[in-house]
DNA sequence: TGCCAGGCCTTCC
DNA sequence: GGAAGGCATGGC
């Protein structure tokens, strides 16, 4: 058994299990209740991770440069004290929700395997998303060994070059099987890369992901907001959709168009819209159904 | 059984 | 450019 050598990190204006849960992520899992402890992958590494009041402990199988990857993931070097104290001045939807959702942090997550995970998402449910990109990343993936149990990390492009279709159907992911196909083959021949995440302007970004097979509007942005750090942006979905009518448009049925709960995000939320949209999203699933 | 799930694609006006 | 229908699959 190797000896593992714990971080610690302080923290301010972070909460562990929020930032979790929130939906934004598809492979963490929760090991202890009580301890607040996650096991989870970052890239090419596994992390073990709880969180007691201000202070993060940290274990991995890859010690190089831990406290900065975990850092970079959970947008720690960033203020989120000032942002929160910011975004609940502009309405007191947003400030009632942070009063259950604050110290939810913006994840940096790999862009590749959010854009997979996120074809998933369509029209799909979080267990199943979960399940679905977990099954890829064990059959695909490079298996690391971490305190006596198989982990895989999520594979990389090269390593899905040759899988087929029905392979990705075997997965569980049900009809986005061409989907993926077709977006890993893009990535592989150039047609988008890591550097367009990462150089790109939004809208260029933005314009580029929709020509992706099973990238619509929805997906687009939720990639844009998980893996590209463009805070500004704000994914629409069901649950946006019904949250927004019924605090900004007075509307329990819905309706609302889209165009519309855009418009109004833009005006009003900003460059902190991305934001705003995980507390009004994470405190509508978990406090107001 | 039928509906829904962090929508998107294709077809048809 | 907008509306309608189909789509795999599992949970309830």
């Amino acid at each position: 058994m190797i000896y593992l050598k714990e971080i610690v990190i302080n923290v301010k204006c972070f909460n562990l299990k929020y930032t979790l849960e929130c939906g934004q992520c598809f492979r963490w899992k929760c090991i202890d209740e009580k301890e607040n402890e996650f096991v989870g992958v970052i890239k090419d590494r596994v992390i073990k991770i709880r969180q007691k009041e201000n202070l993060l402990y940290v274990i991995s199988n890859k010690e190089d440069n831990l406290e900065e990857v975990v850092k970079n993931y959970f947008d720690l070097y960033e203020d989120y004290e000032k942002i929160e104290k910011r975004i609940a001045l502009i309405d007191e939807n947003i400030s009632n929700a942070l009063k259950n959702t604050s110290g939810i942090r913006h994840l940096n997550q790999d862009f590749f395997e959010t854009v997979i995970s996120y074809i998933i998402s369509a029209n799909n449910n979080i267990p199943r998303i979960s399940k679905s990109v977990n099954e890829i990343s064990k059959r695909y993936g490079k298996e690391v060994m971490f305190e006596g149990e198989k982990y895989y990390l999520f594979p990389t492009m090269e390593e899905l070059k040759d899988v087929k279709i029905k392979e990705y159907r075997d997965c569980g992911v049900g009809f986005r099987d061409a989907y993926i196909y077709q977006t890993v083959q893009d990535f592989l021949n150039g047609k988008i890369t890591y550097e367009d995440a990462k150089n790109l302007s939004t809208e260029e970004l933005r314009k580029k992901l929709l020509t992706l097979k099973g990238v619509g509007p929805k997906v687009a942005d939720c990639i844009l907001l998980f893996s590209c750090n463009k805070k500004e942006v704000f994914p629409i979905d069901v649950w946006v959709e019904r949250v927004m009518s019924l605090l900004y448009f007075k509307l329990n049925d819905g309706k609302v168009k889209k165009k519309d709960i855009l418009e109004y995000a833009n005006k009003n939320f900003g460059l902190d819209a991305g934001i705003i949209q995980q507390h009004l999203f994470y405190n509508m699933r978990e406090n107001m159904m």
